[in-house]
DNA sequence: TGCCTGATGTTCT
DNA sequence: GAACATCAGGCAC
């Protein structure tokens, strides 16, 4: 599990939103073990003017300039949260946000915490923050502990679309979204 | 099906 | 004080 945090410090945002496709998520429940795997991300560095990096190191992006393979969350539009998992040399700041997920397993603990059914369970990032139950206490976890870890076997995945990102406003053109094709659990618009 | 809007808190200028 | 990496519900067509 080490390696797959030495694996993610030498990839750039977005290498590692490609590679992080197929990879799975597991969260620990008290009542059980959900497992997840990734089909849709979007890539954010420094270097882009929508990366919450861009403006430099601040309190709270301090985590995106931190060690590779940790969870940084973040809160937006007063009541959702986001995750994205830090990627890149310590000190630089870029991360990959997690859009899409698809249940392997544990699908009713998910449910539980969003009362929804099918691809609308995680079909787009706050969605799986609410599924997860993540929130800011959440934020610089270490991605190789429990009860939230991203694990490194990689299913094969059907191919990849590469698109523009969705709800930004700057940098818009860079076609840094990334989603497995033809995944009903990816995110509409 | 598709547009519009309200809900709501944190961060940074 | 504005911007914001969102979602769900309502209404018009």
């Amino acid at each position: 599990m080490t390696e797959m945090k030495t694996e993610l410090s030498r990839m750039g945002a977005v290498e590692a939103a490609t590679w992080l496709l197929g990879c799975e998520i597991i969260r620990n429940f008290p009542e059980g073990e959900a497992r997840l795997r990734i089909v849709e991300t979007e890539a954010y560095d420094e270097s882009d003017a929508a990366s919450h990096s861009y403006n430099g190191r601040t309190q709270r992006t301090d985590v995106m300039f931190g060690p590779a393979g940790h969870l940084y969350v973040y809160f937006t539009y007063g009541m959702h949260h986001c995750i994205n998992v830090v990627v890149g040399e310590s000190g630089y700041g870029a991360a990959v946000l997690i859009r899409g997920l698809q249940p392997v397993s544990g699908v009713e603990f998910l449910e539980a915490r969003r009362p929804k059914h099918g691809v609308e369970l995680t079909n787009g990032p706050a969605k799986v923050c609410e599924a997860l139950a993540i929130d800011r206490s959440l934020n610089g976890h270490d991605l190789s502990q429990n009860p939230l870890r991203l694990t490194r076997e990689r299913k094969s995945i059907s191919g990849i679309t590469t698109t523009t990102r969705i709800g930004i406003s700057k940098d818009s053109h860079r076609l840094w979204r990334f989603y497995e094709t033809d995944n009903d659990f990816v995110s509409k618009r």
